[in-house]
DNA sequence: GGGACGCGTTTGTGATCACATTACTGCGGC
DNA sequence: GCCGCAGTAATGTGATCACAAACGCGTCCC
């Protein structure tokens, strides 16, 4: 079969093994990842900046080796990318791009809503409620003219009411798509601050307590038609 | 700012450098890389098949970083999996998992398609030839009865079709699921083998001649339909 | 005869080092 | 004063080694 693939044919080298992943706790890389992850969705990572190795390693206490993993992970992810020779750099979306990745979340949202309506029918309080403490954040965020805060908890409300549809394979492609907005939106809600956006959470909370999937899914559609339009008016200034 | 991004802060690091890319030369990983992304997009891996990163690199001659590298960016793409405990595998996506992937793909590639009609307006004559020439081999796959021929002309030319949209971050998204659902259509349509498949190709490349996106798109959407159909189907035997 | 335990082996992860290339600094020339 | 050039510092890639955990198989016990 050649390319090392065996279903059941071993390698042939020589030295050993893992190091040490004793009770919960979580590699390295997974580490570096979800804290280089989690500054990216929020937008703490200003777009065009750039990253090296061997900053990104001695900055979390490990090694190259896990940095580099974790980087390589977000690179694939386009959360990352790289210049041609190599250099790291968080990316800065080109404006027809970003339209891209808004179409996409337009077309993919909706029906991760629908489908987290449709999952949640018996048994929607909790998620209810869950989604109603994130809103609150949010609301405080805008008030607060906090643009990392807002973008943080927004995400937090997707992701919390996409969870519930259960549809891992659906919900990795929105994340990824997430990641690559991130940086951008925080910068474009930093340049409109704290400006009325219009509530469509009030809606979708709405139609999700009146088992209403359809309702739901234009009330998310519109959410991300006002993220997008809101991309393209900063990506005009 | 921390994390090491620097924005312009070297890292304060020892060692050198990169190991020789004269010229046109790939590195290392991206050619182990686009080795193994080749075998799952025509599902010339097993689902279910297990490798090795000492099998994987011994198998191309390189050493384990690169492997390691490829490998982790298929596992970021989900076009590899690795069990809890490390191993790695071609995964074999539940059913649930694969309606997700194909729901995915109904709502993307139609957009896609419609893209690339609007954008290649006015010089459809060699993007035309190009499908003909792609569907052509297609047709004698299905005629010769061969899975993996089959699996990986469709790709082709679903890939050449969106290639003319100009559109990045869409394809990124697409390429992910295809590499995802690959080894298993490349196993499904070994299943049903040269059973007869509506083309719904023509009637693409008629659309695309007559400068209709819109039944364009609605060809692509039938088409991964069937697809999808085949899927359900196969996954009930 | 079947199931559970134990041991050797394989495997992925992390660390460190070497290297060729690229980016950056300061200096010189025009 | 500004542009271009050299030298130096820094970066990503690849290789190799060490380690601890998981797999797999054989054996023993019931």
């Amino acid at each position: 079969m050649a390319l090392g693939t065996t279903l059941t044919t071993p390698g042939q080298g020589g030295a050993i093994g893992t190091q040490g992943v004793a009770e919960g706790r979580q590699p390295a890389n997974e580490q570096v990842y979800q804290t280089l992850r989690a500054r990216l969705l929020e937008g703490a990572l200003e777009p065009g900046a750039s990253l090296t190795l061997r900053g990104v390693a001695a900055s979390l206490d490990v090694s190259m080796t896990p940095a580099r993993e974790a980087v390589r992970k977000l690179v694939a992810e386009r959360a990352l990318a790289l210049t041609p020779s190599g250099r790291i750099l968080v990316p800065l979306p080109a404006a027809a791009e970003l339209e891209e990745l808004f179409a996409a979340r337009r077309l993919l949202e909706p029906e991760l809503a629908r489908r987290a309506a449709l999952a949640s029918r018996d048994r929607v309080a909790p998620l209810l409620k869950a989604l109603q403490l994130q809103d609150d954040a949010l609301e405080a965020a805008i008030a607060a003219g906090d643009a990392q805060g807002y973008v943080r908890a927004n995400t937090a409300f997707h992701a919390t009411l996409y969870a519930a549809a259960a549809a891992p394979a659906l919900m990795a492609l929105v994340e990824s798509i997430w990641l690559q907005t991130g940086p951008t939106m925080r910068r474009v809600y930093g340049m409109i601050g704290t400006r009325a956006l219009q509530d469509f959470h009030e809606t979708a909370l709405s139609a999700l307590s009146d088992d209403d999937p359809t309702t739901l899914a234009h009330a998310i559609r519109d959410d991300v038609d006002q993220g997008a339009a809101l991309a393209a008016e900063a990506a005009a200034l």
